[in-house]
DNA sequence: CTGTTAGCGCTTTCAA
DNA sequence: TTGAAAGCGCTAACAG
């Protein structure tokens, strides 16, 4: 392996001239500069990051815990974290947890193994210990920010939308289309973005003086959004369905099917996120747009802010949603 | 920051039994062990992996080269990938290249900066510099594999399914129908797998002694699966269609749909790769379905291998596919 | 079984 | 503008 020695001696300056040429090449003289770029280049020396790293005592990785790494609304904000990352040379180190807590924190651990420097959470959890009826982020904490989900004690620094007001439009919708009994399939009922969502529902329903509420759980699967639909026709008599994701909503698509409904005209359907599946649902899938690509950038950027140092001058950052309108809603019929 | 210092200094022992403690403790006498044990818990001291893995000169870290990680069929695979990692204290790189041949050479190098200590790819570029015509692996290479993919010239060890094997199959399910007007969206012509595919659809075609043939490229990409079953259609009094994943499958009913056609009964579609969508399309998709999580469990542990300085047993390790049936193909109408 | 010691490759004062 | 030198925190001979 061809060290920085190696060049210094092939160059014939010192070992701190070289690391000086590759790091502030300004601050190095002309002559000096065009002697050390040519050792480099002749002997192939590539620096070692590990040691650069290990002597700056930083990695310039930050973990991105993600719920699920196969459900593409994630993958998307991943690329807007991944982008700016690169951009500002860091890296990612993905953790796919499975909403599994010790997962979680094996990942967090890597900053204290000075594996990664900050933490950014995809999930609702706050992977580090902390005693319960915390009310304020724990200064003893790594740089850590949220996107999507947030904390509902503890004001971690957050990117997302207004998740009420994304609710409220998808049942507004609805109700604008006449229908009065819609069901609403959630996500975790312990998360605090689907009680957000939850209290978007309500309100609708409510500002519309409709008293009917259904209101199912689902875990944001295909599977799961087929099973809630089910409970939901069991209920009897409603025209439409709101579900807290495009997943769930495309497997109430297929329950409504499998039971003999043909969505729309039997079944409104809306999701929620709009991934890219929404287009292509038969019907198209009317959903909440989500500015996934935003999200993630908006979410790095905040953590390189924390990583400079800065506290994060916004507690929560919220980004604009907006209703997509497509076929999988339609005015209730008589 | 608590070093190894510390404890050996509370433990009253030397760095060196620290160090020994934890990495090797059967080498320690119980009463060190437990003094020193101690000594980590009241200090709060954590390894400074960073140190560590400067010192032993690697990272412990994979890169993995994925085209598209918003691809659901790529996630199931990362994720084999990822538990097996884990398992053995390996963690993952992930680099979302998008195609784009320069982001993945520049993960590809952090290899040369030893941030990493291999690479796996599931795209079909090799990321490392090469000359044209080269029919072997280069020994200067680091650890490398490949899944799904594979390099037409170079023996690079890889972990993948038949797929002329898997086409015919799918095509051969076709015929079975009674379809002789098959059409074909295949991927981008350039990739080795794509030959396959391919190849099985026209060995089984001519097999059939069907001389009906349409093939069309897309990108995998809903889509591109919409566009080039416009195409096809234009084309005329085709039945049925095989599309190289199911993500253009999806696209391809849409377009069916959109072209006044009810599938299946006026166009029998079969995907590939069986993603989680495939149950909850409208019809429920034909596919072929591919070990995702065994492609990824076996990638790494011939990545482990390669790691441990082996040189890979098998060139190429196949694994069982298998033709899942659903609704959207069904026997020719009249 | 334990301690001493010599670095890993690099950055960063500090002094020249 | 450049060089000498001091480590970063850890592991791994080696010696005891």
């Amino acid at each position: 392996m061809v060290t920085i020695k190696d060049v210094a001696k092939m160059a014939g300056v010192s070992i701190a001239t070289v690391s000086r040429t590759l790091a502030e090449p300004e601050k190095v003289s002309e002559k000096t500069r065009a002697k050390v770029m040519k050792a480099v280049e002749s002997s192939g020396y590539v620096t070692n990051t590990l040691a650069r790293n290990f002597r700056r005592r930083r990695s310039n990785m930050v973990v991105v815990l993600v719920p699920d790494i196969a459900n593409p609304f994630f993958s998307n904000i991943i690329q807007g974290i991944e982008r700016v990352a690169r951009r500002h040379q860091y890296r990612i180190l993905l953790g796919d947890t499975q909403g599994d807590v010790a997962t979680e924190k094996a990942y967090a651990d890597l900053v204290s193994q000075r594996q990664a420097d900050g933490v950014i959470c995809l999930g609702r959890n706050i992977p580090f210990a902390y005693k319960k009826g915390r009310k304020t982020v724990d200064p003893n904490w790594p740089p850590f920010a949220m996107a999507c989900e947030y904390h509902g004690d503890i004001p971690v620094p957050t990117v997302c939308i207004d998740n009420v007001a994304a609710a409220r439009d998808a049942v507004n919708h609805l109700l604008s289309l006449g229908h009065r009994h819609i069901g609403f399939i959630n996500g975790p009922e312990d998360s605090p973005l689907c009680e957000d969502r939850l209290i978007g529902y309500r309100q609708a329903l409510k500002a519309a003086k409709v008293k009917t509420q259904a209101v199912f759980n689902g875990d944001f699967s295909l599977q799961s959004g087929y099973d809630r639909m089910n409970d939901l026709l069991k209920r009897g008599d409603f025209t439409a369905v709101f579900c807290a994701n495009d997943e769930m909503a495309i497997g109430a698509l297929q329950a409504c099917r499998d039971a003999g409904l043909k969505p729309p005209e039997d079944m409104s359907v809306v999701g929620f996120d709009d991934i890219a599946f929404a287009e292509y649902t038969h019907p198209r899938l009317t959903s909440i747009h989500q500015p996934r690509n935003r999200i993630g950038e908006q979410v790095m950027n905040l953590m390189l802010s924390m990583l400079a140092g800065n506290a994060p001058d916004t507690p929560r950052l919220v980004l604009p949603h907006e209703l997509v309108v497509r076929e999988s809603s339609v005015a209730k019929v008589g």
